[in-house]
DNA sequence: AAGACGAAAGTGGTTGA
DNA sequence: TCAACAACTTTCGTCTT
């Protein structure tokens, strides 16, 4: 579709070219030969050394500004880009009621093309559009990035199409499909987070979340410690260097192997606990807890782990 | 008194028969 | 479907600063 649409463009814009609107000659830097536009690769090339002056064949100029319904026909180059977050993508049009509609002759026509649109926009269809809008709504909360947004609507479509929804409350399945959305862009938010912002039970959304996964064989990697740290250290409001540190710990602990198998979170809230010792920015354990939402009794354990395999014990008696 | 520590019992999810 | 299991939580008493 692109080709053919950029084609179409380049012929248009020979033609301009030809009628001599545009005709602005060009003279090669290189050997002040005659500069013309290369049909074959769309590049403004030197007829004389071959010269490549310009590859840019696509207009960046500033878009045509439209101020009545008409003038925009000659001036618009582009539309509303697609957005998955749209039940419709943003593509859809509604036959009018207007006079003009039936004047062009055939209104049976026209009439039958009305009904088959309502048609169209079945239960699912409006469905989907009110769980988007729901999705919307909630992710206002969240801070989530556009392509998450996007994602999470993807899924929620995939799984409305595949009748997931049935017998499960709309909320849960939006929720789910966020969460799975969040763990696939590498962009973790706690079942906690998600089920507070949309005022849903945690095992709900949990419930939700493994069954879409395991339904649309969505395959979600496991999280990573590190996902979680940058988050943590934030809230927590811990210096770049107390973060590096826990990075580091976190590499570490991989290394040798005892993260795995453990509580992703666990893990990072110990490592920046044990990260505040060595840096004399002493959170307790209490505070780290909270933040990762994990206990202290879990961040206990990990972090006796950590001192014991990693030989931490030194570089915390050296930073206090 | 607050925070850290550890033991014991309980919870929810996974796995394998 | 059920029991075994590992990770994690809750609770509570004790120790340390």
């Amino acid at each position: 579709m692109t080709e053919t649409f950029i084609n179409k463009k380049y012929e248009i814009f020979l033609k301009v070219l030809e009628s001599g609107k545009m005709n602005k000659k060009k003279i090669c830097p290189h050997c002040g030969g005659e500069v013309r536009l290369d049909p074959s690769s769309k590049e403004y090339t030197c007829t004389k050394c071959g010269y490549v002056i310009d590859d840019e064949y696509i207009s960046y100029g500033q878009e045509g500004r439209v101020f009545s319904g008409d003038q925009g026909k000659s001036t618009l180059r582009t539309g509303v880009p697609l957005s998955d977050i749209k039940h419709d993508k943003g593509m859809s049009t509604t036959i009018g009621m207007g006079r003009d509609m039936y004047n062009t002759g055939d209104s049976k026509k026209i009439n039958r093309l009305k009904k088959w649109q309502t048609r169209i926009s079945t239960a699912l269809e409006r469905n989907i559009k009110y769980a988007l809008s729901e999705l919307r709504r909630v992710s206002e909360n969240l801070n989530l990035g556009r392509a998450t947004k996007e994602e999470a609507s993807r899924i929620y479509r995939r799984a409305a199409e595949q009748g997931l929804v049935r017998g499960r409350s709309m909320e849960s399945v939006v929720a789910g499909a966020l969460y799975a959305a969040c763990r696939i862009h590498r962009f973790p938010r706690t079942l906690d987070e998600i089920s507070e912002a949309f005022g849903l039970d945690k095992k709900e959304i949990g419930k939700t979340y493994r069954f879409i996964c395991r339904e649309l064989k969505i395959r979600i990697l496991p999280t990573f410690p590190k996902d979680y740290v940058y988050r943590f250290s934030n809230e927590l409001g811990l210096s770049p260097k107390t973060t590096t540190k826990a990075l580091e710990i976190i590499e570490k602990a991989q290394e040798k192997e005892i993260t795995s198998g453990k509580g992703p979170m666990g893990v990072a809230a110990a490592a920046l606990y044990v990260a505040t010792l060595i840096c004399n920015e002493k959170k307790t354990q209490r505070e780290v807890a909270d933040v990762a939402g994990v206990t202290e009794v879990t961040i206990r354990n990990r972090y006796k782990e950590l001192i014991e395999k990693l030989d931490l014990e030194k570089e915390i008696q050296a930073g206090e």
